[in-house]
Parts: C-alpha cells; sequence; structure tokens
DNA sequence: ATCTATTCATAAGG
DNA sequence: TCCTTATGAATAGAT
C-alpha cells in the first residue's frame, strides 16, 4: 500500500532501491512500448543500475541503429559539404567523425551479414577507404609528433645530464687539485635536430625518469 | 474519461496520436528522472516521433556520454584478447568495431581539443593505426569482390548474347539458303576467369541492362 | 491548457 | 522472485 506521496529522493535502504529499481524499470520500459506503438515513434532507453549493470529497449530495429540515428539526428544540423576535409572546427570534425562511424558500421553490417538491411555502394566504399587512408595519415602523424616530443624530451635531459657532469668534473677538479680524471661526456646523436630550449641552468644535479607520451608539461625536467 | 482499457495499437486519428504522443512522452520522461532519483541510475532515452522529430533526455552526463558507456559496458561483455582478428562472427564483429570506435573518438577527443578528458597514449595510437590498415585492407578486399561480382555478371551477359547471336545467326542462315551472313561473335577477355554457370539456355535474346553492386540475387539475366 | 472519471502503476507486505 | 491490495499517479476524452 502506498503511504503517502513517495518522497523524490534517492532511496537508501538498498533493498527497497532494488525492489524499486526493478518495479519501476519494468514500468518505464512497458510506457516506452506502449508510447511507440500507440504513436509510431521510435524508442530507445538505456539504463545503467546503480552498480553498472546495463537494461536497454529499443522499439525498433536495433539500439545501434537508434544510436546512429540519433547521431545523425542531432548532427545533421548545420552538416554541409560531405567531403573530407580539414575543418579545424572541433564540432566539425565530430560530425565528419559521425559520418565516419555510420559509414563503417554500414560497411559492417554488410561484410557480416546482419539482415541486410542498409547495403553498401561500391562508391560508399570507394568514400570509406578513402577516409580510412586519411585517418591513417592523421595517426601517422600525431606518432610523429608525438615521438617528436620525447626525443626533445630525452635530447634536453641529455643537456640537463651533460652539463650536471661537467660542473662536477670542475668541482672535482677544483678539489682534487692537479689530479687527473677524464670527464664523462655523453654523445647521442639522434636524427631530430632539436633547438636549445634549455641553457644555463645553474645546478641540474637531477632529472625525472618519467619521460613519456605527450602533454609538453609533463616533458619536465627538476632542478634540485 | 478513460472508456475501456486502451487499444495496443497505433491511433489512426492523427490529432488523438499528436495530443496522446505529448501526453505519455511527458509521463515517460518524468518516469525516467524518477527513476533515476529514486534508485540513483543513469539514464538515456531517445525519442523519434512519427515525423522524425527526437526528443531525448540524460539523466547523467550527456547523451553521448551515455552512448559511449552504452557502447564500452555492451561492448565488452566476452572480449577477451584485445587482439585484432578474423572472428567470422558478426557479433564479435560488432564488439570490435565497438572499440574501433571508442579508439577513434578517443583519437578525435585528442587530436581537436575538446578538453582533453581521455588522451591517447602512444600505444593506444599504434592499435589505431594497425586496425585502420586492417580496415582499409577489408574495405580493398570488399571491392574486389564486388567488381569481381560485375565481372561475372558481364560475362555471364556476354554469354546469352553470344549464345542468342549465334542462334539467330543460324536461323538468318537458315531462312536465306545459301546467303552468306558472318556471325557476329563477341571478344571480350577479362582478367578473371569465371566457370560457366549459365548454359544451355533456350532463346535468351533479352538482358537486363541493370548490372551493379553486389547482391548475386541482382545479376539476374531475364530469358524472354 | 485544464478538468475529471477511470485505468494504471506501484509501495508495502506476505 | 511473484502475488495481493490499497493508494497515488497517469491519462483519455472533453472542454
Amino acid at each position: 500500500m502506498v503511504r503517502g506521496k513517495v518522497q523524490m529522493k534517492r532511496i537508501e535502504n538498498p533493498v527497497h532501491r532494488q525492489v524499486t529499481f526493478c518495479k519501476r524499470r519494468a514500468g518505464l520500459l512497458k510506457k516506452a512500448k506502449e508510447l511507440s506503438v500507440l504513436c509510431d515513434a521510435e524508442i530507445g532507453i538505456i539504463i545503467f543500475s546503480t552498480h553498472g549493470k546495463l537494461y536497454e529497449l529499443a522499439t525498433k530495429g536495433t539500439m545501434e541503429g537508434l544510436i546512429q540515428r540519433y547521431r545523425k539526428a542531432s548532427g545533421e544540423v548545420q552538416t554541409e559539404g560531405g567531403e573530407v576535409n580539414q575543418p579545424q572546427e572541433p564540432e566539425q570534425e565530430i560530425l565528419m567523425l559521425n559520418k565516419e562511424i555510420y559509414l563503417l558500421q554500414k560497411c559492417l553490417r554488410y561484410m557480416f551479414g546482419d539482415g541486410g538491411a542498409g547495403n553498401m555502394a561500391l562508391e560508399e566504399l570507394h568514400a570509406l577507404e578513402r577516409h580510412l587512408e586519411i585517418w591513417t595519415y592523421k595517426i601517422r602523424a600525431l606518432k610523429m609528433q608525438i615521438m617528436f616530443q620525447e626525443i626533445q624530451s630525452l635530447k634536453n635531459k641529455e643537456r640537463v645530464l651533460t652539463a650536471a657532469n661537467e660542473l662536477l668534473q670542475e668541482k672535482i677538479v677544483e678539489q682534487n687539485g692537479h689530479l687527473d680524471v677524464a670527464p664523462m661526456t655523453i654523445h647521442q646523436n639522434g636524427h631530430f635536430d632539436v633547438g636549445p630550449e634549455i641553457a644555463d641552468i645553474p645546478y641540474p644535479l637531477t632529472t625525472q625518469d618519467e619521460c613519456s607520451t605527450f602533454r609538453s608539461s609533463e616533458m619536465g625536467y627538476s632542478c634540485g
């Protein structure tokens, strides 16, 4: 028996919450199906429970199809030329990627059966191939950029270490008077010429060992 | 006043349908919000009306975020090795594609700013490049297959026409007695060897001109 | 949009 | 999980 109006806040008792979740979830999905039938609407519902379990409903076709329709519908506002370009605008790029995904999935559907709802024309395949090549090119460029930064970072570290080494050598020479100690210089030539961005570091005796990925803020070295 | 139980079928009267759509849509979204609050669930609803208008709800975060969570959740079931293979199973292939899309989107987010929520590691980029190469390869293979079928279809038509031609020649020769008419044979060699699948066609005097794409059922010719 | 009779959903309990 | 039941909520049809 329903005692009074239910409070619109999270049910704290986990058992009650679970029971209510089951019941209301069923009710929601039922209502969605009814709405779809009565009003001839396409409806998709995605539910993640507190514990991350997925429940879903797609009233016509599949959820993937609905997601694609959603992407097209929410994306086709201000979509103009269908050509692959370098738009510079993140939003346009996202639209492009949505098209890409649509194409990929259409291709996949053809290649592996799935009922053959939407088949791919040869022309679409040509377009897809071209897009994939462009993406491959972009990925390679990005990889190069990342590796370049890494090399730059390593070279900087080398400079720092070399400088530290020389300073230490000088100190040792000072302390030991005329004792002969050979300087420990590092020779390591990469194939990239990186301009000197680090110079005149007072006493750089340590460098951090973390040297990875791309954020330039993480290319750091520390001067103890 | 509700007269009797509502019939669970499409409301034919468009005004009634529209009114019901409005009311029930509002009710559904309200229920979804309640379920989300009461049971701490993340819920997304996508509704397309009959006329294609989009209505949506995402109770936590954005719809895009939810879609990605959905893809991950529905994808990571029974995903084993993270390696790219040729699974033959459509479902597994769909899982792979979901990963692909996830990767593409992550890549895109990095390349074009977007707040930099999830950045890509060099390793992920390597994987993406490899995946793209494989996709390119698959696309090319599919294109080849389609073109091969087209060639096969054309060759069949050639056979049919040649046969028809020969029959016509014979008839003409019969009718004209000893009049000398050179036979009109067609010589056209492609680079693919297609086994004879069409033979002994009685009187194939016409062939359809539609010869395109891939469905083998559409490679047809008609024998008038 | 608002109203109201009626059906529907569901909280609590078993 | 499923059934029951009292009660609040949703809504069809009318205005």
